[in-house]
DNA sequence: GACTAGGAGCCAA
DNA sequence: TTGGCTCCTAGTC
């Protein structure tokens, strides 16, 4: 956050697609977890907006019609939104957007509207893939799948968790509780409010975004190329969300594997020899507390864990040892 | 104070 | 049995 185009002043509203992008990449969404307790401020990652805009319109009513657009190839829907809502984009979206950069350029009408199109579709395409990246962070964190379908009942309890931290919502696992994913998708969204009348809705929304994003994934009409950025950017299958009992050099390995989301925290010295640096060792540990459901879990516990690996020859220290550094005995 | 190293007990799969 | 969590002491930076 921070850009000059996102300052806004009133109440806070979590907006899905901004909070979830803007969480996953400045690394900030653990941190505005344990930081609940602190603010009086907005969290980092959710937008705010004007008050007069928030009580009236319910959530839903914000980003589903927004995501449903983004799947069509009608452009036209950033600028209805404006007419009814700020709309919901990333800042880096907005700051990399040539057309709301280029304000008083005084582009002759025709060529601004084809510019203004084009930024659309890019904006589009940048959104949308900032969603898919988002629910990919959530499924390493949480190791879950990225299809609700496929969910069991604890993958659910698990995604209810994460959503209500992000959202600040009131615990509702109870009330879903012994509900599989399937369950969870055959339901209307009254059935969700009848289960919980505070936020059945936003949960009915978020989860809806999901369903679509595991749509996206599996195009449901063959030759449909519209997708074709969000499949590319979509993870490949890995340990983290097959379910699977995860081992943590496994885990480090996935972090390191992915420097674009998690570099601020865990980072190679040397890939060829396997040398990595943990940058942010809390943050790291946190991680891993969450991926093995252990809340308690903390550096001292992790690195333990890691010099476990060292009699078995996984992970050693390197030949100059350093602080924080640690090295695979068989680098990938 | 934060990190490193290792012993030991416990638990779940 | 194995992998990992937890608690502990001791030493180093």
């Amino acid at each position: 956050m921070g850009s000059p185009g996102c300052d806004h002043v009133g109440s806070t509203v979590p907006l899905p697609l901004m909070s979830f992008s803007d969480y996953s990449h400045s690394g900030s969404a653990l941190r505005a977890w344990e930081e609940e307790e602190e603010d009086t401020k907005p969290p980092r990652g959710l937008i705010s907006v004007p008050k007069h805009t928030a009580p009236e319109r319910s959530l839903q009513g914000v980003f589903l019609p927004c995501f449903d657009m983004l799947l069509t190839e009608n452009s036209s829907w950033l600028l209805k939104k404006s007419d009814a809502a700020p709309p919901v984009l990333p800042c880096k979206a907005l700051e990399q957007c040539p057309v709301i950069n280029s304000q008083g350029l005084g582009l002759p009408s025709g060529l601004e509207g084809q510019v203004e199109e084009r930024c659309l579709e890019q904006v589009q395409s940048m959104v949308l893939g900032e969603v898919l990246k988002d629910i990919e962070t959530a499924c390493i964190l949480l190791n879950i799948t990225p299809d609700p379908m496929e969910w069991n009942c604890g993958n659910v309890q698990k995604w209810l968790l994460w959503t209500e931290h992000l959202y600040r919502l009131p615990q509702v696992g109870k009330v879903f509780q012994e509900l599989s994913g399937k369950d969870l998708c055959s339901m209307t969204e009254e059935d969700f409010r009848q289960r919980s009348m505070q936020c059945g809705d936003l949960l009915y929304a978020h989860l809806d975004i999901w369903r679509s994003a595991a749509c996206i994934k599996e195009p449901c009409t063959p030759g449909d190329n519209r997708l074709h950025s969000a499949e590319e950017s979509w993870p490949k299958a890995d340990s983290s969300c097959s379910g699977q009992p995860i081992h943590l050099w496994q885990f480090l390995r996935e972090l390191l594997l992915k420097p674009h989301n998690y570099g601020h925290c865990i980072r190679w010295l040397n890939k060829e020899k396997g040398i990595f640096k943990i940058e942010d060792s809390a943050y790291v540990s946190r991680l891993w507390g969450i991926r093995k459901n252990r809340p308690a879990m903390n550096y001292d516990k992790l690195s333990r864990s890691i010099r476990q690996y060292y009699k078995k020859g996984i992970i050693r220290k390197p030949d100059v040892s350093q602080r924080l550094v640690y090295q695979f005995v068989h680098p990938v």
